[in-house]
This record gives structure tokens, sequence and C-alpha cells, in this order.
DNA sequence: TTGAAAGCGCTAACAA
DNA sequence: TTGTTAGCGCTTTCAA
């Protein structure tokens, strides 16, 4: 048997003629078969088995004017991180009948490939990961009739009505910061994630909170800058290395450059945790097989493509209305393993 | 200007309306524009430009009977290894106008959910990443016409026709192996990946190719099951740590599983690479971050991903036609970082 | 509960 | 070179 012989797919005309009824009815028996009597149903259901029958997404689409399907933006799924949200995304949205188109980014310019998806009926809404992009370009928020369903996830607080799926950033990165602070450490540094549209890092901003609230000073030349890469870490390890006066500590925007971090420091012969205790975020996957042990800020990242997706379909299907902008808010979770630690008493007294 | 407003598509006929001429005159001017006088061109151009028209690809799908679109299915996302291959794939289909679609495996049985993408007109042909899949369940293999375009990419030989893009992985394999050989190791194990068909894996067979070059035993309890994840290495190194008489390297078929192992083996106290040397596959991005850092054999991710895209879309266009089972394979490359070194002279005679 | 008929937006065969 | 016409496979009024 050769299930996929394009040469001849069954229509429901197919089915219409072998069940003995007309294309109306087969369409009503499988979409509303309620609408139908019980003895149709059946004749259906075997002329449906016998034929071999799938519907024409393509017809049906084009009639109904939706193409269920969603697309993802992400922006690089290189990233670990991002990897087990998109494994989210696509068995959500399987599981609600969608299909889930991958979207790259070509150039800068959204509205370019968000029309060609859109208006080109390929898609039915969006998911968005990447705030890097122009939001500016960005369609109208939602709210209004006929306008893109959208949903946002990212690390920035988006004005602009846009519904967004988010973990607590800020707060979690004030936690992790705080972890630090409770250990003792007084001078603590920064890696941060990458800067969009001008506006600090939400994580960025928790740490800030936490080092306020504990009195502490954060100079300028214990902030690094940083893109969540490997390289970003290595790169802040080297600036590290060559300060007169480090940091006993340092709280980096994600895990994989605090990764690249360590792996220069040790280089140098800097230990962690003994000369510097670090806090990641993400926890993923090696988190805890790293040497040492990554004390991380765990997101619920697959929670997090479960919910945009689920939001998103909500949306679309209309039983969400988004009149303002949705805005869900996911908890993280400090683990708190080998990476970090009291500082050396050689260090300038830990006073709280 | 709000350019995703639904309420009001324009159509082809708006456009045709708009510059006075027909339908068909429009889409002529779009797919075949030399078929066509220059002025005409001009006031399509023009009309498209002012009315923001965008093709309705569920329309076109309908008429021409292809979607373009291709499906793509990967084992897990969450592996690094293969979102990469996935971003390359996205990128290769977008340059050449062709969506890629994600599926997950629902189930074991992939003619259910290939039937619901391909007899549906969701999709042109399938990227398949994930060799555990029920290949007797795939649709004889290509060649005769109106038979799914299909191209496989896996570490497994596959008989049966199937078009193949793969890395070198048993020659590769042997390379890795041989390294270790050559640093003066006698006994040497090994960390396998998943087994699928009762088939041994490619690596495995060229583990053991290089073995028996040597002329070296590989006895069956330093051969440890696997299936590429950190747990397969934690697992391993459990039993590697029970072992009386333990191998002094292993060979491991990718570096999430061997990262498993160290981070096990360092509870233990059995360090790498002074207790144990290992080398892995894939070169994953943290690899050289890792510590120490990985020895391991680079793998062509990104050009597998694109080079499977590139063949699979040739089929589709028919530009290749794959009459026989198409064979294409990537080469590998070693590189040599901190995780291997030769024996400590404490084990039995390293004799070449 | 069922069928007939129209039409979603596009392309391709045929005519002009 | 261009226009007319038909029809891809489906859903959905409207009538029976």
């Amino acid at each position: 048997m050769a299930p996929f012989a394009s040469s001849k797919t069954p229509t429901i005309q197919d089915v219409a003629r072998k069940a003995g009824v007309s294309a109306a009815t087969v369409s009503r028996a499988l979409s509303t078969p309620e609408r139908v009597s019980e003895q149709t149903r059946e004749r259906v259901a075997e002329a449906v088995e016998a034929t071999g029958y799938t519907i024409n997404q393509a017809a049906r689409s084009l009639r109904m004017r939706e193409a269920r399907t969603i697309l993802v933006a992400i922006p690089n799924m290189n990233n670990p991180f991002y990897s087990t949200i998109m494994d989210a995304v696509v068995e959500e949205a399987a599981a609600r009948g969608y299909g889930v188109l991958v979207a790259n980014r070509l150039g800068n310019d959204p509205t370019q490939w968000l029309r060609d998806y859109f208006s080109s009926n390929r898609a039915d809404g969006l998911l968005l990961f990447d705030a890097s992009l122009e939001l500016g370009h960005l369609p109208e928020p939602p709210g209004q009739k006929g306008i893109l369903p959208l949903v946002l996830s990212c690390d920035e607080i988006i004005d602009g009505g846009f519904n967004l799926v988010m973990t607590d950033n800020r707060a979690a990165a004030e936690r992790a910061t705080r972890h630090l602070i409770e250990l003792g450490h007084t001078r603590i540094g920064h890696l941060q994630g990458r800067v969009v549209h001008q506006f600090p890092n939400e994580r960025t901003l928790g740490f800030q909170d936490a080092m306020r609230k504990a009195g502490l000073p954060f100079p300028e030349d214990w902030q690094f800058p940083g893109d969540h890469t490997l390289e970003a870490g290595i790169r802040a390890a080297d600036r590290f290395i060559a300060l007169e006066n480090r940091p006993t500590a340092l709280f980096c925007a994600n895990d994989e450059s605090m990764i690249g971090f360590l792996a220069r420091c040790r280089e140098y012969g800097i230990e962690c945790p003994r000369d510097v205790s670090v806090v990641g975020f993400d926890d993923i996957n090696i988190a805890s097989c790293y040497w040492p042990p990554l004390t991380t800020m765990r997101q619920p990242r697959y929670q997090l493509g479960r919910v945009t997706t689920a939001t998103l379909l909500d949306i679309i299907d209309g039983t969400t209305n988004p009149d303002s902008g949705l805005r869900i808010v996911l908890p993280s979770e400090l683990i708190v393993r080998g990476s970090t630690a009291s500082p050396r008493p050689r260090s300038r007294a830990a006073n709280a």
C-alpha cells in the first residue's frame, strides 16, 4: 500500500459518491457530526476509511479564510533556551490542530515577511520571541477587530498594548542577586543581556533593585555588556580579569554567557566559587553537569511555550478577547548549586 | 497605516481593476514577467504597490497543487545539535521561497501525521531527522513518480533507496577512536548512541573498526548503552565507576552524554583527562567552554541543514531526479582539546 | 436532515 | 500580448 500516492488524492466528492450522499453532507458529517443523522454519519465514516480521504487544507483555508497555522519567530534556535520552548509550542499547537511555521527574519524589517505570511493567508497568528525586532514596524496592537493576532514573549516590558507572556524577569533577577548578597557578597558585578530599544533590560533592573535595597554600589566598570552568547561571557571575563579591584560575585543574564565567563576565568586560574561566585539565569540542560554545577534562576521554559501558544490560539479562536494587552507572568525559581558560595575572608568585611 | 487589516485583503482582482487589465495578466506579470509587455508590467507593479497586494497562498496552493512548504521532523529540538540544523533549514528554505512546518510526532506511527500533512496538501516534501521512526511505515522509496519527496538525515545507514544526507559517522567514529589509540590507550570503552531497528549504530561500528584494526579488545562490559542524553552519560558513569577493571579512555556517541559522564565521574573524584580520556561527537557550542574543553568530532551541522534542504527542494522542483536513493556524505573533523591525554603510566603497558 | 449551487482567489488553456 | 473562461476542493447559505 502506498498511502501517499499523490497521483489521485481522494476528494470530498469521491467520499460523497462512495457514501451515496452529497459533498455538503460529507462536509457536515466531518465538521458538525451532530447535524447529520446517525446512519449517514456511519456511511460517511466508512467511505472516508475506504477512500483514505484526508481534507485538502488549501481548499479549506481558501474557503474559510484561515490557515490553521501559526507563525513562530525565534531569534536563534541555536540557543538551547529557545529550542525547548519551540518543542512546547509545536506540541501545544498540534494538540489543537494547528501547524507551526518557523520564521527566520531576513533583514530587520518584520513587515516584509509578516506580510508575506499573513496577507498571504499562510498563518493565522504570530508568536514573537524576539524583542529585538523593531516593534515600531509591527501592526497596531490588537484589540481592534481585524488585526493580526499576536503574542509576544521576551524579557522586556513592551508598552503599546501588545499581548505579553513572560517570566518574572525583574523579580527573578532581584532574587538571584539577593542570593549573592545573602551569602555575604558586597562587591557584585553584572553580565548583562542584550539591550534593545535603549531600554535597560528587565534583568538588569532587577539586579539594580537588589543592590539598591542592600545599599550596595554597582559601579560602571562592574557592568559588563553582553548578548547571551558564550563569546559575551568570554569578553566579560577578559575585562573582569583586567580589573584592579574585582567584584567577588557576578550575576549573569543567562547561563550560556555565564559558562563562557567561567571557562575564560579558569584559564586565568580564577576559580569558581573560590575566587568568584556566579549566578546565572535559565537553568539550561547542562547547568547541573557543568563544573561547578551552576546556581541559576530556572525559567519555566516548557510552560512558557505552552502558555504563549495557548494564549495565541485562544485569541485566534475568539475565546480570549484581548481588548487591552494581556499580561501573563510565569514565576522563576532559584536553583542553588555549586557556583555560589560565601566570599573568602580576604575580601573587605561582608557586612549585611 | 495598518498593513495587516484582514478586513479587506486586496485580491488579484483589485490589482487588475486598478491597473486596467485582467486578473490573468496580473498573474502573468507576477509569475512570468517576460510574457507581458514592459508597459503592462509597470502598470501592474504600480497597482500592486498601491493596493498592498500579496498573493493568497491558499488559493495558489489549491490551484497549483503545491504548498510551497516543507515539513521537518526532528526528534527533539531540545538537543542543541538539532537546533542549529533547524536554523539552517529555515534559512535555506526561505531563500527558495518555501515555508518550514515543524512536526512533532504523536505516537510512533508516522503514517498518521504524514497523511495529515501531505494528502492535506500542507507540505510538498519531508525532511526527516529522526531515524527512530518506524521506516517500515514510510511510503515507498522515491524514484517512481507521484511519491512523496523525502530526504532522510541521520546516523544510520538505511537501506531501501531513501535519499540520505549524512555525515561520515562510521569513518569519523573510527578517527575519534584512533585518536585515543594514538595517545597510547589500549583499554577503551564506548558510550553508545541510541540503537534503533536492531542495527548497530554507525558510530559504534566505526569504534569497532578502529579497535579491531589495532587488535584491541572491546569487552561487553565496556560498552555502555545510551541515547544521547545527559542522563545516559550519568548512568554510564555509574556503571563505569562500579567496574573493577576500568578502561582508561572512552569514546562517546555525542557531546551531551559525554558531559553527563564527565560530571558524574568528577563527583566520584575521577578526573578527566588524568584518570580517563574522553572523546565526544558533534562539537556543540559549549564544547570549548566545558572543563576540560572537549575533544570531539565536529559535525558540519549548519551545512547538514542546508544540504538536506537544498536536496529536498531540488527533488520537489524536479531539478534532481532521485531514481535511486541519493547518498550525500559530509565530512567531520577531529577537534583536539583538553579531554584527551596519554594514559598514566600506572596502567598496563601502553604498547602501540 | 439533506442537496443544489455559489464562490473563496488563483492559474492555465484557449481564443482573440 | 492580452482577455475570457473554467475549475482546483471545500463550506455554506438557501430550499426542499
